[in-house]
DNA sequence: TTGTATGCGTTATCAT
DNA sequence: ATGATAACGCATACAA
């Protein structure tokens, strides 16, 4: 049972295989007579023929094959994002090329080769890159789009979420509330987080401009654990919170994250103390669970679905129009949302 | 900025272009001296040559690509399943194309003709194939593994666990500590949800078996809903435990599924009822969220990492082996195992 | 409007 | 041990 090609199409339409190849292509260079075009066409069906990929791209130099980079995939956060991207991907006839990096350099390297081998059409970073340089050269041949932080990178197109808003519009959440000593936790900041960082400095930013920065205590964990599935966000929440309710006196905790926020439930809750009010809780990222938690999390929203989109957007875009007119890099900013649920309310105010 | 050949590192080495194919190959069927060998090995690397994907799939008919049928990314069992899988296939060359079908069946069967287009090697389902007759035939060309249940399909290499027993494992726990009034909830049943409904028949099994059928309460949502990310079990688990919960009387409650239960647990912490003093909570799959939220949910693990790097091993064993030698249907099953935590305990007596 | 002919970059067979 | 050469299946410039 060998492949049938084109030219058993063309052999049973009694056509030529160019006539058949212009057919299928549906080219716009060549008019064919509508009596052939149904002759190939109806072939071309019943044989079931399928065009080899290999012989096509090795002409057309063009994979339909997107290339996804994704830090942790069992972080929740990402499968949405995954999805609206994938979706997307494949209602243009694009298929996507999983790369889970577990947040480690040496992986996103090897995948950057294996890119380059299976010569992907374009591809996308779900976290700031290692390689700016490499990749902004290789943005030369095929587009390039990153989907995080604002400032991740000079040089590549990015839809990214300023973090310090973030960090700032919660403490401002915060401070509306009556809160003043206030306390962040999060998990060890690795190279690629730079979102947590930024929230951070958004957050001391907003509490300096109010002098009150001498109440924010920060906890991050200390060891560099190897991150291999989110149950490490949880477990810092929860241990780090109760360490800092031994010792400290604060009446809202700010997760790095909205896993972290949970964990930091838990050790709450765990303490006999009420949520909010005993104390406040809040996260980052509104991934579906926080909606679903008892009691809710306040959190911030960062339009996963539609940077996904937007990022697919910009790529076909870039793929459909001839590649080199527009040389400028494109870069699109989300303002960050503030969704208030149960979590967080007026501070306590006897302590 | 033409792209460079195996041509261009020939005549960097001084070789001819086949010699390069060879040595780049590792032929074993011819000998080749090692200072041609070296010469041609430093010629590639320093033109930093990457081998035309298109070209050598044209000759050897190998893409090196897996596409991977997830129902939906989103529900936190499948990541942990993919990660496993994609992260064994990359050691191993292979890179995963990932086919999200949001569980609907137009979505497969779209997928199903992209990955013939695409000519993957080899594919895997982490659920029951709607098309099994279609998917037999298309084995004898490519291997097919599939990760689900027992009996998904007779004729398809399949990593089963089966789920009728994790039912009864369960009532069994749940017997033992003195339930005789239980309820399962579960949102509704698809026709890719084989697992819920063989849980479920286990569950009444067991029952039976003690005459205690009649005390089994089925809660099951009645639309059928589009299923798009997972929020829909959770907050199935919660709307169905409130209404069971006001006109019923039960000692336990069996989720379909872990988020099911989690949902179940959110609905009775309204209520204001302890888990497991007033009523016992239990789910099914184990996932990383069991042993995180408070009280840690009683479940069934099913081997998630395991089965997925057992799939791709039989798979990489299929491709390697010459694909027609191993004609017989590899069947390999695992046995659900029973993680008790806190969310279940002694029956309530008076009531 | 359709058919002929060529080349894309490999692999692998056959000479040398 | 190495080089010339013929496919692989398709797209497309050119001829008819």
């Amino acid at each position: 049972m060998k492949r049938l090609t084109s030219r058993d199409v063309a052999k049973l339409a009694g056509v030529s295989q160019s006539t058949v190849s212009f057919v299928l292509n549906n080219s716009k260079k060549v008019t064919i007579s509508d009596e052939t075009r149904e002759r190939v066409l109806s072939a071309a069906k019943q044989l079931n023929y399928v065009p080899n990929v290999f012989a096509k791209g090795l002409k057309t130099n063009v994979s339909k094959l997107i290339g996804l980079m994704v830090p942790n995939i069992t972080n929740p956060f990402y499968p949405l994002l995954i999805q609206s991207i994938e979706e997307y991907a494949a209602t243009n006839g694009y298929n996507i090329l999983l790369c889970n990096t577990h947040r480690k350099i040496e992986n996103e390297r090897f995948y950057l080769n294996l890119l380059a081998q299976k010569s992907v059409d374009g591809i996308i970073y779900l976290f700031a890159p290692s390689f700016p340089e490499e990749l902004k050269e290789l943005s030369n041949s095929l587009p390039i789009v990153v989907i995080g932080d604002r400032d991740d990178n000079k040089d590549l197109d990015t839809i990214s979420l300023d973090s310090f808003k973030s960090g700032q519009f919660m403490i401002r959440h915060l401070m509306e509330l009556g809160h003043e000593r206030i306390a962040f936790i999060s998990g060890s900041f690795t190279s690629t987080s730079l979102s947590k960082r930024k929230r951070l400095e958004g957050i001391i930013h907003e509490m300096k401009k109010h002098k009150l920065d001498k109440f924010l205590i920060i906890k991050e964990d200390a060891n560099e654990r190897e991150i291999y599935d989110s149950t490490y966000e949880i477990e810092v929440g929860t241990s780090l919170a109760l360490e800092l309710l031994k010792n400290n006196k604060v009446t809202a905790i700010v997760g790095a994250n909205d896993m972290t926020a949970f964990g930091a439930m838990t050790a709450i809750q765990k303490l006999g103390l009420k949520i909010p009010d005993d104390i406040s809780i809040c996260g980052f990222d509104n991934i579906f669970l926080s909606k679903m938690v008892i009691p809710n999390l306040t959190t911030i929203d960062n339009y996963i679905p539609q940077r996904g989109r937007l990022a697919m957007d910009i790529l076909l875009d870039k793929l459909s129009s001839s590649h080199n007119d527009m040389p400028q890099v494109c870069k699109v900013e989300y303002e960050p949302l503030l969704v208030v649920r149960e979590s967080t309310g007026p501070a306590k105010k006897n302590t």
